[in-house]
DNA sequence: GCGTGTGAACCTCTTCACAGCG
DNA sequence: CGCTGTGAAGAGGTTCACACGC
């Protein structure tokens, strides 16, 4: 596998991609078009041949992409063919929930464990999986040599809870944290950002109606 | 207000603007810099220089631009001086967690209502509001005039509750679905995707030890 | 004929660097 | 002198349209 520098919206739409494939595995398709998979995502068919076609020539001229081999290319390309092992930080109702309903229907990650650091939270259940104390943290990173953390602590303790995350050894952070955090720069951090979400649904709702 | 067509990006970091302008109010700063702004929010000066440039002359040559009024003229902006009302369909896990955590911190939204269709959940709490029937999102809808509604409903059920509330006549949508929604054109659709996140998370981590 | 892979044109967003104003 | 606002240059991503292979 050649290492290919990519922007990160490829990635996203990669990710997209895989997702399609998974529903057309299931649907029993062997064969799909750029086509297809471009409805389904909602964009254009140039653009997926054009994604595709970075890494390297996976379709055949006049039929399309077989479905199980696209798959595995992609889940390749994104280094999802065994995915990392992602943990919780913060045993709040988001990250409850976020155990609670799993991970299905993805590239097969699955939550390893959660942690907060109120006692009266220690031990106590989301779905199958007790509460762990935070300071077991770092031994479980270490366990596990890769791990994907994801903040849900409440508001003001994102911060706190990335440089724990970061003393332990884990460089991938998933935040639905409302602040802005600082990291390393070797570590990755990402964002769920609601209200940010809102706003933009705000501005295009209050845009149309100006222009009607 | 001139009506300027913009990029989403740009309306994402108006919205980023916003929330450190709220965090810099309470630190009771009452001038701040693009520099500052761009320090915040991880980018650089010239971007934030530009992307309120697009919009008027809202600085101050020499010092920078007075916190108020700024936020103001962003919130103004973006629609968010008077926020609409935000409902949940779904109250699983995910949809309760939302509705217990809130919307602190944000333009002022607040989740109004939360429905289901499981006759087993109507009228239970999800933090202080009881979960309605889903047959009454019509005459909520239709009450408020503008609604954004946040789809947190189990998966294979997100196009269905889509159409209930494209058909109430609400065009604004966050969901949390796994799943593309197809939507008419007049209505805005936007994803949550945390396994997206979860992928291009895993990506760099593992492109990162390729480099190495 | 059909659908991929891709050069080339196009378009959009970002960065640079500096004039101009307070 | 400091920081904004912005023309101009640059970088990056998208779309077009067609040659090529099945």
């Amino acid at each position: 596998m050649i290492a290919v520098k990519v922007s990160e919206k490829s990635i996203r739409r990669l990710s997209h991609y895989a997702r399609c494939l998974r529903l057309a595995k299931i649907r029993g398709e062997s064969i799909i078009t750029s086509q297809e998979l471009a409805t389904n995502c909602g964009i254009s068919s140039a653009a997926v041949r054009r994604d595709l076609s970075i890494y390297g020539e996976f379709g055949k001229q006049g039929s399309g992409y077989k479905v199980d081999d696209l798959l595995v290319n992609i889940e390749n390309i994104l280094g999802t063919t065994d995915p990392p092992s992602v943990i919780i930080v913060g045993a709040g109702s988001i990250g409850c929930a976020l155990m609670i309903s799993g991970l299905a229907g993805t590239a097969g990650y699955t939550y390893d464990s959660i942690f907060d650091n109120d006692p009266a939270k220690i031990g106590r259940y989301c779905g199958e999986k007790q509460i762990r104390p935070i300071d077991e943290i770092s031994e479980v990173i270490r366990d596990k040599k890769e791990v994907i953390a994801v903040i849900a602590v409440s508001s003001g303790s994102g911060q706190d809870a990335l440089e724990m995350l970061v003393d332990a050894g884990c460089n991938a952070i998933l935040s639905f944290a409302l602040e802005p955090l600082k990291a390393p720069d070797n570590v990755e951090v990402r964002y769920v950002e609601v209200s940010t979400e809102l706003d933009v649904l705000t501005h295009s709702m209050r845009r149309k109606e100006r222009v009607n």
